[in-house]
DNA sequence: CTGACACATCAACAATTCTTGATGATTCAT
DNA sequence: ATGAATCATCAAGAATTGTTGATGTGTCAG
């Protein structure tokens, strides 16, 4: 339901906003095989714990992963919830007028 | 085919970080009734003409618009290739494992 | 209770992005 | 030719974003 335009605008800049980053996407990446919790994707990726913290930070705020508390770690995972909100966005950009020229003006 | 990973990221990244700004939304929303010039953009969104020039390169350095000129105009239109793209990458991030638990490690 | 571990948060700095006004190139009308 | 219109580009500053190292909070093991 998040489109271009509207009151979603916001949202929907912020959820691609979340994706235009090579660091995040290479977190989404690992949480494609399943929970991960933040030493992990230390280890995998490259990264000091704050820079990890902080980008994970990011793609929680903007709905793309959850966290789940388990005693001393937190384990996040992809919120299958925030991909359908991408899809409406993908969606809305495919519903294009065929006519070449409506307007005019200039 | 541009996912998450490898040397497409940094093109998925480019291409998401096009699509996180209202501005280059509400351009995008105005592209998908057809064709529009820079004056008719200024007119239709409420921009400088500078500004929107800045964000036209940004969308089409992105491959998410194209441009045709004609005399003293420059038409901007969607470019159906790039929603494409997008199309894989959000599909990339449907393809989830379901188990949850297959690290370890900490 | 103490120390080590996992993680968040903060502050300071670096890097990138956006905005604005000025200038330049090209096209068209007269 | 001249002048106006459309649009790109540039330079300078403002704003946002990302990085790094230090500090803080909660949890577990001994």
């Amino acid at each position: 339901m998040p489109t271009l335009s509207g009151k979603h605008r916001a949202k929907t800049a912020e959820l691609c906003h979340a994706l235009a980053d090579e660091t995040r996407l290479d977190i989404l990446d690992q949480l494609k095989e399943g929970e991960r919790c933040v030493c992990e994707l230390t280890d995998a990726l490259q990264a000091g714990q704050s820079r990890l913290s902080f980008h994970l930070k990011v793609l929680k705020d903007a709905g793309l992963i959850r966290d789940r508390p388990d005693g001393r770690w937190i384990y996040y995972a992809i919120n299958a919830d925030a991909v359908e909100e991408l899809e409406d966005l993908v969606a809305s950009l495919k519903v294009m007028r065929k006519t070449v020229r409506p307007s005019s003006r200039c």
